[in-house]
DNA sequence: CTGTATCCCCAGTGATACTG
DNA sequence: CAGTATCACTGGGGATACAG
């Protein structure tokens, strides 16, 4: 199994998105005014991740349905994130008042955009995820 | 601005991909063993994000360089990155014995197809970022 | 059931100094 | 120049108990 070459032709595409993504940010911008890291930061976390995947295949999960699925996250975590994925847009919280409550979360349209995109990146590292660990091994014999 | 519309058909071609994925992944597979979790962890973290995004624009940087335009970024923590990094194979590290030494990072092959994913995501999050901070000021507003 | 509150802990981080 | 060594720290995260 091998990666396919990146071309030349698109390297240089690649360093003009770069340029017109970053154009804007000359080194001395704070950390707190590039966007990008800081939304990131959120979105490409490690339980994110797996809470926005797993909501893209069940289309409606309730609090401890997901602290079961995304394996073990923490009450206080999940919590944290969905509030915070919320806040973002990338899903919503609908509590049902009923006895004992029910809540049922479940990505927006928002949230389903960013997983397409997503998803075309978890995809990549699943199909060469046998190159890394064969990287990892060839480096810890050197 | 507005995020199109994501559409059933998509939501389903969505949900196989990550049946495919995940498929062979019961709820009980420790996290260690849960490759995608662990690959992306390095690969969307923060840092490594930007090392690889200015390798992308910047063909070759050396280690000061890259410290200057990763704007806040350690000694300490640079270093583990670009170690990591090369070991799982994105980056290349090239050390010229002069004095006082140079050395040399870049993308790898592989280190290029895995930028054209990432640059993806970043593209969709710069797009639509002006979403996210409205969304954060209505929530806010609640 | 769905969280919050509390406490504790340590792994990752930042700063600084130092070496080949 | 390119890192490593050291150390102090802190805030994210885990476990548990509890509340609405």
């Amino acid at each position: 199994m091998e990666v396919e070459t990146v071309t030349d032709y698109q390297k240089v595409k690649v360093a003009k998105k770069i340029k017109k993504m970053f154009g804007h940010i000359n080194p001395q911008t704070s950390i707190e005014l590039c966007p990008i890291r800081d939304i990131m930061a959120l979105a490409s976390d490690k339980w994110s991740i797996l809470i926005i995947l797993y909501l893209g295949f069940f289309p409606v999960l309730r609090f401890n349905q997901l602290k079961k699925k995304v394996f073990g996250i923490s009450n206080k975590v999940l919590s944290e994130r969905l509030k915070t994925l919320e806040r973002d847009g990338y899903l919503s919280r609908k509590a049902y008042a009923e006895v004992p409550i029910r809540v049922e979360y479940q990505l927006t349209n928002f949230g389903h955009s960013y997983l397409q995109k997503l998803l075309d990146l978890t995809e990549w590292v699943d199909t060469y995820k046998d190159i890394i660990r064969e990287n990892r091994l060839k480096y810890g014999a050197l």
